[in-house]
DNA sequence: GCCAGGATCAGGGGCGTCCCCGATGGTGGT
DNA sequence: ACCACCATCGGGGACGCCCCTGATCCTGGC
């Protein structure tokens, strides 16, 4: 991380129906930034964010009055050099992909450092997007088309598309048995493709293949 | 609220795995009580009750390494003067119902302001319980004996101690082997015990017993 | 003292998982 | 034609998982 990056002191409102936790966030931040205004909802966000004409809007999804993507969707255009960077505790694919299609330009969850986050605050503003590391996967999937995505997927890649169709069924709990029968291919076959899966994907039980896909969300 | 109730400073222990969070609750509690520690997980909080010992100990239901009341579980009769108030985004009638017969003397939301938050730590340290007025009806409504909440921890509570040890570390994927090794038992024990647990359960196989866990969210 | 229940362990068996060694056929590139 | 790669199968083995029938020790209740 950065660390010390501090630099410009970018001016931000705070957007959260929990007191405390705008308090941690202001808190965290310290006079990294200029907090102009803090809201609890929808009406008081677009109020403020209007008032204040922040460079970054720290901003909760779930939020009384329609959610973070209302606030958004009612300062368009109104509030020209105003960023907006998600900052949730859901990690739900929809959540996030839902936020980043209203037109925010960051999306990290609330386990976060104070750190982390000014860092983010700065490169949102600066005009990069920024993601929590176990997010950027789906969100880049569900632009998939446009960009490629790289690392994570690289081992994916190299697996065929039987290969693939067997681990999924195997990452869901199946038996060999089943996968087979589901399949209609002999079990040794199966064995042969799980196999290949464990090899590429460097795991070494159906278990481990379990946590893998979960964690990306393959299921 | 109470307001300026102030009086005796309680010492407290803040359980969250969000560390944003823990310094907004720290912000708003301010020196109305002396915050002995934080902890972000459950080996953590663990250690820094048994420490500390405090008067009141602030815990989030969901937390890494088995949830707020795995923390309670953990330090029951070894902290005898330790009251547990449960401070929660969720109000899921299953976490604050678990979490009270885990043992906690109440249960706000994280809605909650700093005023009342000193409140219910003063009250809760007295020895009252104290809940969110939203939550007061159906944990009254639990235990006038209706709801079936009941039944998902029936079946828990017929699992002997060991054997919900030899569940979690299998639920999280060790082999009989690693379990063994992790308990100090044999592997016919650990055999015996999963038996036991599978038979109680209702279940068939470690993967229904992976899902199963994950759902209750027993990880 | 007897009995229930919990924790510990052993032997053995059936089946699942994961690996090794092969083999055949098809397809696309050179 | 040859080679690389893929999908399909088989035998056999080592080990993990799950169940069965036992057994011993200890603790607490009647």
């Amino acid at each position: 991380m950065a660390g010390t990056r501090s630099g410009t002191r970018h001016s931000v409102v705070i957007v959260d129906d929990h007191a405390m936790f705008r308090a941690g966030v202001r808190a965290e931040l310290g006079d990294a930034v200029e907090v102009l205004a803090e809201a609890a909802d929808v009406d008081e966000a677009v109020a403020a964010v209007l008032a204040g004409q922040p460079e970054v809007v720290l901003l909760d999804v779930h939020l009384p009055g329609g959610g973070g993507a209302e606030v958004i969707r009612r300062t368009a255009g109104k509030a020209v050099d105003t960023r907006f960077l998600a900052l949730s505790v859901s990690d739900a694919a929809e959540d996030v992909i839902g936020t980043i299609r209203s037109g925010a330009r960051g999306y990290v969850t609330k386990s976060i450092t104070g750190e982390e986050l000014i860092d983010a605050i700065d490169r949102v503003a600066a005009g990069d997007a920024v993601f929590s590391p176990r997010l950027a996967g789906f969100v880049l999937d569900a632009f998939a088309g446009t960009i490629e995505v790289a690392a994570v997927d690289e081992d994916l890649d190299r697996l065929t598309e039987r290969e693939r169709e067997v681990m999924r069924l195997i990452a869901r709990g199946y038996s060999y048995k089943e996968v087979a029968a589901e399949l209609f291919i002999s079990i040794k076959t199966v064995e042969t493709h799980m196999g290949a899966v464990l090899r590429k994907l460097q795991l070494s039980s159906r278990h481990e293949l379990t946590r893998w896909a979960s964690e990306r969300r393959l299921l």
